[in-house]
DNA sequence: GCCGAACCGTACCGTACGGTACTTTCGAGA
DNA sequence: TCTCGAAAGTACCGTACGGTACGGTTCGGC
């Protein structure tokens, strides 16, 4: 199996947050999962163990704490460069493969889910950016990195779309399909690694089965 | 454009509840949209015009009440029966697309996804069943729904698979893609119904890229 | 060893909300 | 018209939680 693309960076020069700070914020973490939206500043304090007063002086208040933890979240999760050249349709095939991989291991992670969750419940009430936040670092990082590679496949003659964020959206729902919104319902999908690697190949066979070239049918 | 498949029901009969406690789970829907997920029992009470007393007496507790929401809604929701005789493919295609544009219809709709905030933020935490609740009605209510179209276009020879469920599956993603997660993330997706229309289509043609019967490539 | 800063632990406050009890109102049936 | 029950309106209780205040402790700099 191709290794994966996205990592989590280990550094501790990581993000503008200390290292207790990212304790604290991995106490979070750990909170929303284990206990879902339900977490309150002194349970995130005795867990973290520190003070009421220390969280409210860093992050202001809880809304705050909140934001902190998903940027920092999403900071710790790169998806690395793509070295694309000399795309042969095989070398293509694969990273998107890769792609759909590292998309569907995140997607059914505990932590994305959480957060996820959060962000998702909070996103109709009170105004907070949580959303965009989730927004910007989940589907739209994935387009952002993605499109590239999709006009590379176009300009080596693999592939052939008009419209690039329409073949991006086209993977990316062959790639979740109702795998995303049943997880956050509460469903135990069970995908071992096998299955997600699986399920990506077909991802992928069939986006070409769309986007090919070398098809009868297309778009 | 054909007209749509899934309806509204309007008439008073409907369900378990009598029209007062129609009138106050109707509040009940109105607030979630309006409000967000922070509904509480005063507003309720105030918004239906009903004492607190009698929405605990009627509904139990507040996580009664939600539920008996989620599924008077759920009730509201059907999805007219599909008359599949001579199914020819230009019929078939017309079918999946009526579904595509019902489905997108109703996901990218105020109470949709009201509803599936509400189910989300709940799933992780305390023990409930708004969560399946929803599921039950909505991908999965589609897919008991489309899988018997997908049998018959097979058996008359317009598709090819082997696993029906994966069919349906690569059709929700097709039609879905990444609109629900971003409605449900806060962002404004605007679709008016010649887009949806448009959508659908292209959904179609592309499952039928992928396990229609006439080309090259298949699965 | 002294000082100040940072921070932990904890007690505390105000409020919001779920849930209950009580009083009043309204409408149907005898 | 009287009675009764259902439900509206309202007051109330307990608790949980966001946010603050404060004393005690540790630690680095002098």
């Amino acid at each position: 199996m191709p290794e994966a693309i996205a990592t989590i960076s280990t550094d501790q020069e990581n993000s503008d947050f200390s290292n207790r700070q990212q304790e604290v914020l991995s106490a979070v973490l750990d909170l929303m999962v284990r206990e879902g939206g339900a977490l309150t500043m002194e349970r995130v304090a005795k867990t973290a163990s520190c003070s009421k007063e220390t969280l409210y002086k860093w992050f202001g208040d809880r809304q705050g704490l909140l934001t902190a933890t998903v940027q920092w979240q999403a900071s710790k999760v790169r998806i690395a460069p793509i070295d694309a050249q000399n795309l042969d349709e095989a070398t293509l095939k694969n990273v998107l493969v890769r792609f759909a991989c590292d998309w569907l291991t995140v997607l059914t992670s505990d932590v994305s889910i959480a957060l996820n969750r959060m962000a998702i419940s909070q996103a109709g009430s009170t105004k907070s950016d949580l959303g965009s936040i989730v927004l910007q670092n989940g589907p739209f990082a994935m387009g952002r990195r993605l499109l590239p590679v999709l006009e590379m496949g176009r300009g080596a003659g693999h592939l052939e779309f008009s419209d690039g964020q329409q073949a991006f959206s086209c993977f990316f729902g062959l790639v979740v399909r109702d795998i995303q919104i049943r997880v956050l319902l509460g469903e135990d999908v069970l995908l071992d690694e096998a299955q997600i690697i699986l399920e990506a190949k077909q991802a992928t066979k069939n986006f070409f089965a769309i986007y090919g070239k070398n098809q009868t049918r297309r778009k």
